[in-house]
DNA sequence: TTAATATATGAACAACTGTTCATACATTAA
DNA sequence: TTAATGTATGAACAGTTGTTCATATATTAA
């Protein structure tokens, strides 16, 4: 039994499995995977990076940042221009307030959000740049 | 009984609800709500938007699209320096192949998948500085 | 042909997600 | 205070998703 071990920059092991065969069975690449082993980001990375785009993989969610580009708007507005009730913006907004990706503020018994920054719309913009082709 | 609808450039009716009070009840600013709908994308847009980010939201798809930054891998490979089975990762890869985000050659039995273009790169570029904030 | 191996895929199942509904909270006006 | 209204949130439910397992397909070697 040898076990074989790929550990990146950060000290994650990224792979250990055993093999019954000096590491030298089925078709893997030894050379090439320790090399790319080392130059994958942290764990922490990619599910930071899986998450933020979760938060931006929902059309509803899509829309209302889309909406808040050109104006500030309240829950209502929001609902409004998105199609979806109050309550589903609601939720929504509370996604996007947890990962900063709206800012609001309160004037008396209405919520105005906007975006918290340029980040979103630049992400779009490569989004759609691949969706066009 | 009356009903308050908004369309927007592409003919998609975005909102319409049927007020009992001349569209004037609720918190609704009706000329910025309008005014916004006027620039929405089209629902086709936005679908477009949530689907590729829906691609790009899962931890073990943002892997392997990491790993082929940096060279061209087989199934047993991104396995390997993935950290999943080649199952999963044969799964993804279908995912990522319907997206026009990896191609692919064969040679002999073994598949070599590599990053269709640098979109993927400049879109995780935004995302991570996000993420670092 | 048969065997071996790399990859692909369908089914099943647990885990997750978005919406709705009901309700709670917050603010203002009466 | 009470009523009205804008917003927030918990529960529930249907629909979706990622993984595993079994199996199929494709290619090469014998």
């Amino acid at each position: 039994m040898n076990s074989c071990s790929y550990i990146n920059l950060t000290g994650v092991i990224l792979v250990s499995v055993e093999y019954d065969d000096l590491c030298s069975i089925q078709c893997i690449h030894e050379e090439k995977v320790a090399a790319t082993a080392e130059l994958m980001p942290s764990e922490d990375t990619t599910q930071a990076l899986a998450h933020i785009f979760k938060i931006l993989s929902d059309n509803s969610r899509i829309k209302i940042l889309f909406a808040l580009m050109h104006n500030e708007l309240c829950v209502c507005d929001l609902a409004a221009v998105t199609g979806s009730s109050e309550s589903s913006v609601s939720h929504h907004l509370r996604l996007l307030r947890a990962d900063k990706l709206v800012k609001y503020r309160r004037e008396g018994k209405v919520v105005y959000y906007s975006l918290a920054d340029e980040h979103v719309e630049k992400i779009f913009q490569q989004g759609l740049e691949h969706v066009i082709e």
